[in-house]
DNA sequence: GCGACAG
DNA sequence: ATCTTGTCGC
């Protein structure tokens, strides 16, 4: 398996928001910037990308797993770790992980079609959860696929693969709750950027043919735990 | 005022 | 996220 492994030396270029208040500003500035309606080219190679934590929160881990669009094998993987920057705050969750995700995400030698990300797209508070904010510092179109629901309402919905309900919160829809497999608990989807909702369904459904998480994510899920 | 709260 | 084994069920 191809690999590339950096030290804890990563940076981002601009200064990263230390305090609640900061952070929240910032949300409220990117927010803007977030499309969703489909705006991406053929997907050829698309990446997920996780993160860990060591046992005491100092450190970072991110898994980046880079996959065939069509045949869903793994191409090419990232690991990186950096220091933890953020606290892990409700509502704030994108400025504890996106850095090191970022970070991690740069060092593929091309940037793939598509990031499927572990967390809430527009399925958040103020519209702007980690999908929405990795997709707009990457430029690069993402979705959310989350296991819970963090806001919003749903009805019910069938028992089997592919039956779905919308996620309402504030008179608006801000994602879909989402059965990707018969009798298991149902996924969270979301818009991150440049995909608009129905198409995020239709993908999730096909990265998601066997098992109740996406490939992607199963990936770099396993790929983030092989860390030491 | 009280509970809920992605990873 | 993390601490953590076996076990019940499809």
């Amino acid at each position: 398996m191809p690999a590339v492994l950096a030290g804890m030396d990563g940076f981002v270029s601009e200064p990263w928001p230390t305090t609640e208040a900061e952070a929240r500003a910032v949300q409220e500035r990117l927010r803007r910037l977030v499309v969703t309606r489909d705006d991406f080219g053929p997907l050829r190679r698309i990446a997920a990308v996780d993160a860990h934590f060591s046992a005491d929160g100092s450190a970072t881990w991110a898994a980046v797993a880079e996959l065939d669009a069509d045949s869903l094998e793994l191409t090419r993987s990232v690991l990186l770790c950096q220091p933890t920057r953020f606290p892990y705050i409700p509502g704030l969750l994108s400025f504890r992980e996106a850095p090191a995700m970022v970070e991690a995400i740069g060092l593929l030698p091309e940037p793939p079609d598509l990031l499927v990300i572990d967390g809430q797209g527009t399925a958040h508070p103020r519209r702007f959860g980690l999908a929405c904010h990795v997709g707009v510092l990457t430029g690069l179109p993402a979705i959310g696929v989350a296991k819970s629901r963090l806001v919003g309402r749903y009805e019910d919905l069938g028992e089997t693969r592919g039956s779905r309900a919308l996620l309402w919160h504030r008179r608006e829809v801000i994602g879909a709750a989402l059965r990707t497999r018969d009798g298991t608990n149902p996924l969270f989807v979301s818009p991150g950027h440049r995909v608009g909702l129905e198409t995020c369904i239709q993908l999730v459904l096909r990265f998601a043919p066997r098992w109740r998480l996406p490939e992607p994510i199963r990936l770099a899920d396993a790929l983030s735990r092989m860390h030491g």
